[in-house]
DNA sequence: ACACTTGCATACCCTGGGTATGGAAACAAG
DNA sequence: CTTGTTTCCATACCCAGGGTATGCAAGTGT
């Protein structure tokens, strides 16, 4: 590699560490991946590591952010397809849980960020992305005056947080595909209790 | 200590590591928790420690299972005093909710036991105690014909996902007491998605 | 051409999970 | 009450792995 600039260096190896940092982090998982794994992946030493990244947690952060914004990427694609919110909404639901079959993505997101992360910097960094959209989603059915909830930001987190169980339960399964269409009706009965016309919480029989 | 038995002196070791542990891992986390610490704090060594448990995993399940046995005494508690399946259900939920204002049960068991023990063994744990219940409560409801519910396993595990994220909103909001009504309400309306007569997951406006 | 900064490799430190060994106390058998 | 055996646990150690210190070569501003 003839007369490369400093700048060129610089994002090439920060780029190979965080792609081998992500493709380990996501097959082996937290605990089980080394640095020094990483840096040998990414074809550099723990040296290059440490003077690109902070610690293993920042190492990992990054790559939680690239499947973050993979899967939002996703959610807004759906979005811009379908005028109707609600329709948005369910076809949201369908892609969020396909997209649970991913290993990766699961063992990242739902499985290790809040704890190598903390439940607080998770949260902050899923608010720029997969609970905006979630929460664009959902703020945009109220504004159509066609949403029942008071508060759409807790809606939008214990939706978000059933939806995450449900792909996990869509992932264990012996057959995904044959669950699929139960964990998206189960998942589509949940979010129709936001509707306005729904029974709601009151203490009836 | 004058002349113990064998089954004694293993017992108060035992409970005495597993108290340790329930305390350092409940405030510390998991990662912070040296096995030194615990065995300190027990008056043991690591040697008795790696005698009565097979790793460090082990002993954080047995806080797991303890902290499970906490919160499913609980709720046990409420369901046999709400003689009405659906008051018991809003009751639970209000309760589970407010146990979440216990720091150790959320580190432990919302936010370590999945990285920690894997989700299927959390998932098998949970099947025993808190999901047993949960899943008793929505059979019941079914079996009285008050439930749309196809497959009650999985809106226990969607319900209980809403539930968990719900509580963690819960014990970061700046005042949790004011927060509250809010988050039951939302989670009963979540909640009331289940019942026959809501509006269901039609492809509806 | 010069000092100076940036990018990274090598070598090292040290916490902490896990293991190996040995001894003391309790139990079983004669 | 011995004597062999097992249970319980302390001491000492191993080593993987996260993090740090140092040094050097390749780029960079003047």
């Amino acid at each position: 590699m003839p007369r490369r600039t400093q700048a060129e260096r610089s994002e090439a190896t920060t780029t190979a560490l965080s792609a081998a940092a992500h493709a380990l982090f996501g097959r082996a998982g937290y605990p089980a991946t080394s640095l020094d794994a990483v840096a040998a992946e990414a074809g550099v030493t723990k040296g290059a590591l440490y003077h690109h990244f902070s610690s293993k947690r920042d190492l990992f952060e990054a790559a939680f952010i690239r499947e973050q914004e993979r899967i939002t990427a996703r959610l807004e694609e759906v979005a811009a397809g379908h005028p109707d919110v609600w329709q948005a909404l369910h076809q949201g639901i369908r892609v969020f849980l396909e997209h649970c079959l991913d290993a990766s993505f699961r063992r990242i997101v739902l499985l290790d960020a809040p704890h190598v992360l903390g439940w607080e910097a998770v949260r902050e960094i899923e608010y720029a992305h997969v609970l905006r959209v979630l929460r664009a989603g959902l703020e945009a059915a109220r504004a159509e005056g066609r949403l029942a909830t008071t508060d759409v930001t807790v809606s939008a987190h214990m939706l978000f947080g059933a939806l995450c169980e449900a792909g996990m339960l869509l992932a264990r399964h012996p057959s995904p595909s044959e669950a699929l269409p139960t964990l998206v009706r189960e998942a589509e009965r949940l979010l129709s209790a936001l509707k306005p016309d729904a029974v709601g919480p009151s203490l009836d029989g």
